[in-house]
Parts: C-alpha cells; sequence; structure tokens
DNA sequence: TTGTAAGCGTTATCAT
DNA sequence: ATGATAACGCTTACAA
C-alpha cells in the first residue's frame, strides 16, 4: 500500500481509503483516479489478513462436516461454499472423520471465523464448552442455543407414506439410520403417523434402524426379507441405505418394484444411476447449506439475524421406477 | 497474551516464547510452567490472524476443485484435508463451479495462502498470469512448470485392455471424457497401446468422446450399440461414464455382462452400488489429495520439496461382476 | 533468562 | 480532502 501511495504520490492512508470501498470515504476524484491507476500499475492485492487483524474478524466461516464422501454433506459444502465466496468470505473446511471436531473448533476459533456451519449429528455429542464463543448454525437441526437451517423432515416421512399407501401398499417397513439426528427422527414420526392417520399398521420387527451405510441398508433389508411376513414396500429415511437395501434385493432375486417397492431420502444422485431409478424425496441439500451460509454473512454484513428461523424447506417427492403397485399375489 | 503475562507475572514476549513452541526458546522452567499455567486457567487461544502476519504467510492451502459433487474430488478434498489439518493447515476451499477461478485464487493470494492445490482442467483453461507468485500443485497432471502427484493412469488403461483381452474380448470400445487433460490421455493412450500390442484392433467409430457425466456416458453408448459391428466389451475412461454406460444398457436391455462386458476407471463408491457392481481400476484419488497437500505442507515446513517428481501412484484393477468372458454367440 | 522495542499491512481517529 | 499517528496481537532481534 506505501508504493501504491508513492506511486500514486499520496499518503498510505488515502491508499486506503479509496481501496477499502468504505462509503463514507470522501476522497478527491483526481486523488482516487490516480490511486486506483497505481494499484493496478503495480498489480496491488490487499492483505486480507493485516485487515482481519484490525477488524478482528476474519471474514470466513468454518464448515464442519462429517464426511465429504456422503453425498449429502458434498451438496451442503457446495451451496454454502457459493454464498459465501460470492459475499467474499473464505470456507475453511473442516473433516471429522479422522480428526476431533475440537480440535477443528479450536482451529477455528483460533483464525477469527466469523461463524461456523456444522452437521445436527457432530454438534450434538460434543462438549458443549467446544462451541463457546463462537456462532454456530445448524444444518437439519432445530436448536434453542443456536441458530438452524432445516428441512421439512416430517413431511417428507409423510410424502414417502402417502405414496406408498396411493399405491395400494399396506404391509409397510421401514428402515431408518441408527442416529440421533432431529431430520431423521422427523422423517420416521412423518412417516409412522400418515400410517396411522390411515390406519396401517407398523409392527414393531418392521421398523428398524441400522448404520446409516450401504451395508447397514443391505443388513437390514435382509432382515426384513427374513421376517415371517415380508412388507410389500419398504421406506428407507436416506437414500445410502436404500441403495443398500436395493442391493440385498437385488443380490436375493428380489424384483423391484415388482415383488417389492422401494423408496429412499434426500435425492441425492446416486438414486438415478441405479436400476431400477430409486423413489425418493427429495431435500434441498445444496439449499440448507447456501441458507447456513447466508445466515453467517447476513449477520456480519450488518443485518441482523432473522428473530424467528425460517420456515423449513419444502422437500419434494420423486416417484420413479423403485416403486409401483402392490403385487397381486404376494411373494412366496 | 498480554493477560496471560499479567497473570504469569513476566512479560508478553516472554509468554509468546513459551506458547509458541518456538524450539530454540531459553525459558526457565518455573516461568514456562507459570506462563502455561496463566494460559489454561484464562483460556488463552491464540490469534492466527497475527500471527499469520508476522509471518507473511497464512498457515493455509487454497484447494481449488471444479465441482464436489463428482465424489472423485471429493475424495482428493478429503484427503487432502485430512493431511493440512493434522500439519496445523488451514484449508480454504473454493470450487470452480458458479465462480471464475481466477476469482478464487484473488482471494487465495490475497489471504497469504501458502499454497494452491488444484485440478489439471482448471489449470489448463487458466490464464497463466493467474497463478503468478503462487505455489501449486496439480492434481494428476504433470507439468514442468508446477509440482503435481499423478496416478499411474497409463497403466489404468493397459489394465483395463489386459483384463477385457484375458476374458477373451477382441472386439473392443472406448469412451472417453472430452476434455484435454493428461490423466485422460493417458488412460487412453495406455488402453490403445495394449490393444496394439496384442495386435488387437480398435476402429475409430468405436473410440468416442463423451461430456463426462452421466448423460456422456449414456449417450455414447448408445451411439456405441447402434454400430453396424458393436464391441463386446467397453472401457470407460472414468467411471461417470461408465455409470452412464451401464444405464443405456439397462435400459436398452443389453444385458451386463452376458452380452456386454463394462468397465470404468477411477473406483468411486458408486461402482459398488449398481447391479452388476462395476468393474474398475481404482485410482487413489484420496491419496492424491494427501499426496498434493504433504507436498506443501513440508515445503513450508522447511522441508525442501523433492527435486524428482514422485512416482506416479499405483491403480488397481478392481475385477467384479460388469466384466466377463465374450458371448459365445455374438448378440443380434 | 528475560524485558524492551520494532514491525508485519491494514483501518480508524483525529488534527490539519 | 488529506496526512500523521495509534492500534490490531503477535514474533523476533537485541539489550539488559
Amino acid at each position: 500500500m506505501l508504493d501504491v501511495a508513492r506511486l500514486a504520490g499520496t499518503s498510505q492512508p488515502t491508499v486506503s481509503l479509496v481501496l477499502s470501498g468504505n462509503p463514507r470515504a470522501r476522497v478527491a476524484a483526481r486523488t482516487r483516479a490516480r490511486v486506483l491507476l497505481a494499484a493496478a500499475q503495480l498489480g496491488y492485492v490487499p492483505n486480507e489478513v493485516a485487515r482481519a487483524l484490525v477488524h478482528r474478524r476474519a471474514t470466513a466461516i468454518g464448515l464442519v462436516v462429517p464426511a465429504l464422501d456422503n453425498p449429502f454433506f458434498a451438496d451442503v459444502v457446495s451451496g454454502a461454499q457459493r454464498v459465501a465466496a460470492q459475499a467474499g468470505f473464505a470456507v475453511l473446511l473442516c473433516e471429522a472423520r479422522e480428526i476431533p471436531i475440537s480440535r477443528h473448533l479450536d482451529v477455528l476459533r483460533a483464525r477469527q471465523i466469523d461463524g461456523v456451519i456444522m452437521d445436527a449429528v457432530g454438534a450434538a455429542l460434543l462438549d458443549p464448552e467446544a462451541l463457546s464463543g463462537l456462532t454456530v448454525v445448524l444444518i437439519d437441526e432445530p436448536s434453542d442455543r443456536w441458530q438452524g437451517v432445516a428441512s421439512d423432515a416430517e413431511r417428507a416421512g409423510r410424502l414417502a407414506a402417502r405414496h406408498l399407501l396411493d399405491l395400494g401398499h399396506r404391509e409397510l417397513g421401514f428402515i431408518g439410520p441408527a442416529i440421533p439426528a432431529h431430520s431423521f427422527r422427523m422423517r420416521e414420526r412423518g412417516f409412522v403417523q400418515a400410517l396411522r392417520d390411515a390406519n396401517v399398521g407398523l409392527t414393531s420387527p418392521r421398523l428398524r434402524r441400522a448404520e446409516p451405510s450401504l451395508q447397514g441398508g443391505e443388513g437390514a433389508m435382509r432382515a426384513l426379507l427374513t421376517l415371517a411376513a415380508p412388507p410389500t414396500a419398504v421406506f428407507c429415511a436416506t437414500d445410502l441405505l436404500a441403495l443398500g437395501a436395493l442391493k440385498a434385493c437385488h443380490v436375493l432375486g428380489v424384483r423391484i418394484p415388482h415383488e417389492l417397492s422401494l423408496m429412499g431420502c434426500d435425492g441425492i444422485e446416486m438414486t438415478r444411476v441405479v436400476t431400477p431409478e430409486l423413489t425418493t424425496v427429495a431435500v434441498p441439500a445444496r439449499e440448507l447449506g447456501a441458507r447456513a451460509a447466508r445466515l453467517l454473512v447476513n449477520a456480519f454484513a450488518g443485518k441482523a439475524a432473522p428473530e424467528k428461523p425460517g420456515r423449513p424447506l419444502p422437500v419434494r417427492l420423486l416417484a420413479r421406477r423403485s416403486t409401483g403397485p402392490v403385487p397381486a399375489v404376494p411373494s412366496p
């Protein structure tokens, strides 16, 4: 900046005034022009670190996710990064796969970030201490302590139930992730409630919890299929589980959707890769991330955080080929 | 730090000496203990921004990827983030999906990052100017101008060819991404060379380029299938293409592997989700990311960058169910 | 061994 | 409208 000042024949603070884009900076047009020219000639790049030191904030947000190979979180990250970048915020990415979240948070704090977006599960099993002094936005989990962005998870469950009921199914199964996250609980609740509203029962052997992975879904589906009275349709609370379940069916020779209807929830790209394409309830993951970032960005752009939590983002049924009418003759 | 100093009854620079972990800092054991205690009591968190200002480097690396929903890059990011985090480096994530790379790079420069990891394609179609002054590590692309980490792409192509040849196929097809990246070219070259070595021809209508997406693969496969003499086995240079191709086969009723053998390259998780599981050549994406990060981290931990580029990371054939012996009777 | 002082590149508060 | 000058929180000679 000093170099620019010299070239422009003015003082360094004046250069700052011009370049920082401070709106209440009253600088003579001539001076401004000279400064701008000099800066361009010298290829001046402002030092954001110095800026951050003065402002005591880094114009950056942290993003803590459990694992990037989970396409849902990849989408969340993508959405958040887009909004943040457009607002001039850097995104510090932290994957809590082999490094404890608390350590990530210490690093973020030390770097003077303006806020953290994190997944609900990570936050849940965290020493509350570890979050002190941070502005947190939770993904898909309401909390009285922090802000959050959510999808309409209960509706997702209801949509799934209604879709299967509409197809004539009455013998239903459910596979959910064995994870204490609000959105998962609500997907389950919505599903169960909608069945109850229709006077369709869901016996407990047909309601299973599994590790939220392909393998988990595969195992749970095998268990369902060996039941004395297997369901004719199964709703999996995440696509990953459903994909695993689908695989189990392929392996065991259960034809989808002829013998069994199967659907998932999340709307990840993979559901369009398998055959048959998986019916699912799409959750706008990218939007969730974008909205979370917006919350933080706005908060530090002066705009106050909205008092009431935003309305949950709508979910959408994607009826595809993995669900169909109930089989006329029950499978042997 | 001043508070800590006061509580410990010493001066602020002494506190710095103790806390910065500077090895050549000779501080009395008693003093050190008092400082450490005081810091703990006050819950002191060092300000990395101030540190970065003094050092003129942020102890952070930039990571520029084309799109996170490409599982290959999700893995690269994951690997890089792990290594960086363990070395105390922050990772600034940039997705070049809706924001020009050059803008991302400006931001990274302004933040005094120590280096950038970027994908080959992004770097290729970039004004060379935009990279000036940055330490760059390219993913899966050798370059005389920058460091790079690479997989053994030519071997990947050879492995694919040999696998299909071993199964008895002589009528082969190839689908590659229409992208000028070194690793893709090498996969193709390795494949073609291995065929030539075996005196098996690859006519040009059977060699196709497509958009590197599901749709691209689907389209290219349709084209191959409508050939007067369709191949009995197809190698796709990326899994995404292969997955698209697989879908085309499903849609058109071509049974895999009975009527056609199909394989991909990359080794992404999705290949295990489809039925049949896709034969592929696994490229260690996570390792590529990790190694790229290690390069940068080491460079700034004092260790000089290795003179000769590291040996390419080995690729591995994963023979699964999408490839099989050549059909006894050619399909009609 | 420890404290004093200078400086990293900005922004912000003043006089002028 | 502009230019000194003092932070911001830390590291690093150098002096004591």
